[in-house]
DNA sequence: CTATAAAGCAACCACGGGTTGCTTTGGATC
DNA sequence: GATCCAAAGCAACCCGTGGTTGCTTTATAG
């Protein structure tokens, strides 16, 4: 009956790492859930089977502890070179980003991102989240795309990324559905070849 | 001093209609402005300058308050015909939607859509306000393309007005910037004619 | 002018976030 | 293994805010 984590367990009271783990863990979890508004230190505490008199002198606020948790949460993605191919490097970017969009992490991001108002430090962080994600990999391969002469000129290469990103976050976030492969595929067909029948209806 | 609303103007206290207009324009600015989360009925009333127990009498809950307030918000949207080219139709749905994310009616719609969680009639209730700002027009135009013929066979229709709708949103609600007429225009140039030169790297 | 429904007001309750002073405990050190 | 102390727990508390209630005031229809 004591507390959910421990339950089982033999384990004693988690202190140091243990205890920030157990801590942060939790706290993305809700942060997931929840979202900021709804963030409450009090209940992560009990999530994580601690009292919340040592969840507050660790982190004064809960800014102070999303802060730590969205900073522990990206584990810095690794950057992926090239394939050469825009459309390969456009997939692979959406199925990364499609699978961050269902984790813990990008959804406590996106929640963050999502809301304003709140803490724009807070923000930056999210925003430096949402960036490791895509920009790095992305960049490379819009930037070899350029060099190739793969890329129409009067494209801005930034407006493909996020029109890409844009689609996806749509579909988690408003259509709330999830974006599978043949999903991201059909969007980069679309954002790489277009819509229209070549040839027709594009005064531009 | 007495109230924000009525100072100046020598106007008694507001009844019936005059009382519900008040509340509900109060409502739908603080719902634009914060979300549901930290939308409050005495903050609102207050905004108002109303009492919060008369609020309380009308609408006993926030929900209840914020659908009224989404309902009476969504001034239905006039169909457009197409116009016979899909890039116009496009431009023209994509500066509608851009309009309406600025909106505090659009604002208020996105802050329940994207906060999932909360009441799921609600969320049906934006949802439809959000449908009504483009589905028709964009559904008559689409069906108009793809009678035309203008529109390659495999790409799904929705997916097309979802990656639009996706890319605005992320630059409203992600990037924080205005989607002005040009960078609908290049969204709309992207999606229908393709970032990529084409003849190349379109291995589908 | 009167009657009445509608809005205001003030006092109150309850719950949850956050604080404080003190007790307990894990585990490093000798 | 005995000692010690920083770190975690605990209980009691404060306070702001959302929500309720009983009563008073006021707008306005007749």
């Amino acid at each position: 009956m004591a507390n959910p984590r421990k339950a089982g367990t033999g384990a004693k009271q988690a202190r140091g790492d243990a205890f920030v783990d157990a801590l942060l863990e939790a706290a993305l979890e809700q942060l997931a859930r929840v979202g900021f508004d709804r963030f409450s230190i009090p209940e992560v505490a009990a999530l994580a089977g601690a009292n919340k008199t040592s969840v507050y002198r660790r982190w004064p606020t809960k800014a102070d502890l999303i802060k730590d948790t969205l900073r522990t949460a990206m584990d810095h993605a690794e950057v992926t070179a090239s394939s050469g191919s825009l459309r390969t490097d456009l997939i692979g970017l959406g199925q990364t980003l499609a699978e961050f969009l269902r984790s813990n992490a990008g959804r406590s991001v996106m929640r963050i991102l999502l809301s304003e108002g709140d803490n724009a430090e807070l923000r930056a962080i999210a925003i430096s989240a949402y960036g490791d994600v895509s920009r790095l990999t992305a960049w490379i391969a819009m930037d070899a795309a350029l060099r190739r002469g793969d890329l129409r000129p009067t494209v801005e290469p930034s407006t493909v990324l996020f029109t890409l990103a844009g689609a996806l976050i749509h579909r988690v976030w408003v259509e709330k559905a999830d974006p599978g492969e043949a999903y991201v595929q059909g969007v980069v067909d679309i954002i790489l070849n277009g819509a229209a029948v070549q040839g027709r209806s594009q005064e531009r």
